[in-house]
DNA sequence: CATAACGTTTCC
DNA sequence: GGAAACGTTATG
């Protein structure tokens, strides 16, 4: 092996390259072999790289240039499905902007977002403390919601006030609601099946980590370890993998070096970081 | 059940 | 303190 296998650096950049199209990676292999798709459920089902460097471009851009995701170019409003009534309507829109935001947060749902979210689903009461005592149960899920066709998640998320919920007394949601990791916050399985949102497969994987309670953390997905698609092969994990049970030091995630506390906040609209715990 | 990978312990 | 080894969990 010496033609296709690229060293660290080498691969950084090759990386960096194909950050704008990323399709030929080819990462089989598996089996005994290295290179494997890197990530777990979600991260598969949340889109390929260049699906995601081409939302965030779009995002903020506001303009996309790949021939991956030229299938929706032009498109602004895929979904051809019909909408009948004005709560399917909402739910379309929700369902599409969920998706947006789970591109964009690697199906992280923001707390923020959630709870505009929440709001646009007319689940405000949801959020309200007395609202009703929801548990986190459940596992399985849904998704978040930020209309990034330039509604009004920004409104509520990216306001004049940076964190407006829980002004003046506290935290106003059911803390029920919502899920915190120290990936982020989630919305809890019943609001999203109150929302409408609950088969949301990311959600439902993020909610069956969270249950467990201090499980496994998972990658990010976004730092570029995360990005990194192939292993180099040559670092100590790599080369030791059947002992060390490690995953290439090239791909690390960023967020599982830290320690598991440091992750354990929220992130404000302001991109300040909410603590919940000191 | 096999594989991948995170967390913890052990070693240097 | 960092790296390696091991235990364990998650996933297909």
């Amino acid at each position: 092996m010496s033609s296709g296998l690229t060293e660290g650096g080498q691969t950084e950049s090759l990386e960096r390259r194909s950050c704008k199209q990323d399709p030929p990676v080819v990462e089989r292999r598996n089996r005994s072999g290295i290179i494997s798709e890197p990530l777990s459920k979600s991260l598969k089902n949340s889109r390929t790289l260049s699906q995601y460097t081409a939302v965030s471009s779009a995002t903020t851009n506001g303009h996309t240039d790949n021939s991956e995701t030229k299938s929706h170019s032009a498109k602004p409003q895929p979904p051809p499905q019909p909408q009948p009534t004005v709560s399917t309507l909402t739910a379309a829109k929700l369902d599409r902007t969920l998706e947006q935001v789970l591109e964009g947060q690697n199906g992280l749902l923001h707390f923020a977002q959630a709870a505009a979210l929440l709001k646009r689903a007319g689940m405000e009461h949801m959020l309200l403390p007395g609202g009703m005592g929801v548990g986190v149960g459940g596992g399985d899920a849904g998704s978040g919601a930020s209309d990034l066709e330039g509604t009004s998640v920004t409104d509520a998320v990216g306001g004049p006030v940076d964190f407006p919920y829980g002004v003046g007394g506290g935290f106003p949601f059911n803390p029920g609601l919502f899920i915190m990791t120290p990936a982020g916050v989630f919305l809890a399985d019943s609001a999203l099946h109150m929302a409408g949102l609950a088969e949301y497969p990311v959600q439902s994987e993020l909610a069956s980590a969270i249950n467990s309670g201090k499980k496994k953390r998972k990658r990010c997905g976004l730092c570029p370890p995360c990005r990194r698609r192939i292993n180099c092969e040559q670092c100590s994990s790599c080369r030791n993998r059947k002992t060390g049970h490690q995953i290439c030091k090239f791909r690390k995630c960023e967020e599982l070096k830290k320690k598991p506390s440091a992750a354990l906040e929220v992130m404000l609209p302001t991109g300040a970081a909410f603590r919940w715990f000191q």
